[in-house]
DNA sequence: GACAATTAAATGGTGCACGATACAATTCTG
DNA sequence: CAGAATTGTATCGTGCACCATTTAATTGTC
């Protein structure tokens, strides 16, 4: 069985060329995270903490759009390796706040390395990475706005709640 | 503790803009899927099937770059669907070929409508998303073939393998 | 100031991804 | 043609992602 090229060609899917090529860019960093201890998405968590810490886990989830339930063992797992503190805030029991201990900063300079390895590996000049970096940017800042719009539309017309604005016409 | 901008910036990354950018992909596709009561994995495993059936499990993993590790539960679950089917190849055991069952094509026509939903998801013009697909795919040949040049490179020099050729001197 | 809504994390369950390993069928080699 | 290497899946363990639910703390309201 066989089908010519159509709109559900798999080499032409935007969703499958962001899926693999994602997939690709995490096992391209594991060789080098590996010598810092850590994976993909701990590397992410760190470098949201290098840039600013302490940082809540809601704040934290907000920034790398992940939610608790992803981020509470992950960071659960940093603390098992030295690299964060997790402590209930003070003004607000409900919060629990996420900062680096001093191994955790240390690692920040051996971390300094790895943006220019893959430059190297993706054979990009750096213009042209930081081109692709912020039309990515853009795609996952329409993908999250147009998709609330819809399931918003969707529970509005369920769960009949009238509002005043227009919904912009799926 | 704030660090000003850096190589190292969250927001700077390509790697975070691919990995956020592809979660919020799957999002998008989540309820757009349950209609057709699939994940968005297993939908990549039905449009390359719905190219090419049967497929064996390795030719469907290079396709789609997954492993059998990934790939065979991942089958399993579409066979309890009733999606497709699984069945030792005569000429060589050690084959397991998927094939799409009846309602398998049929999913099909169901699926057909998915991509323009995408599309305007994204507010994307059909030609720049197109080229936007075809950078990421040429970013993931990068990635794989430079990610394995050095991984080569590295067990070349603990094992001792001596080769004619010339690594690509990163 | 009790009590209902809201907010913030944590928890439990499902489904990926993937490395490492195991196992069986096939192919290669002497 | 027997044993060794190779190949193709499956299995197991770990770590995400995410949904739904729970629990605890805070805020809003009468």
């Amino acid at each position: 069985m066989y089908a010519p090229t159509s709109l559900l060609n798999l080499d032409r899917q935007l969703c499958f060329a962001l899926y693999s090529s994602s997939l690709a860019m995490t096992k391209a960093y594991k060789p080098l995270l590996a010598e810092l201890g850590i994976t993909y998405p701990q590397y992410l968590v760190m470098l949201a903490l290098w840039q600013q810490s302490p940082l809540g886990v809601g704040e934290l989830g907000s920034r790398l759009n992940l939610d608790s339930g992803t981020l509470t063992p992950l960071a659960k797992r940093l603390q098992v390796l030295g690299l964060v503190n997790r402590d209930r805030s003070e003004r607000d029991e409900r919060n629990v706040e996420i900062s680096l201990t001093a191994a955790g900063t240390r690692l920040r300079a051996r971390a300094e390395a790895l943006p220019l390895c893959i430059l190297r590996l993706t054979g990009f000049q750096l213009p042209h990475l930081e081109s692709l970096t912020s039309e990515l940017k853009a795609l996952r800042e329409q993908l999250v706005a147009n998709s609330q719009a819809s399931v918003k539309a969707a529970t509005r017309v369920t769960a009949s709640i009238p509002t005043a604005e227009h919904t912009p016409g799926n």
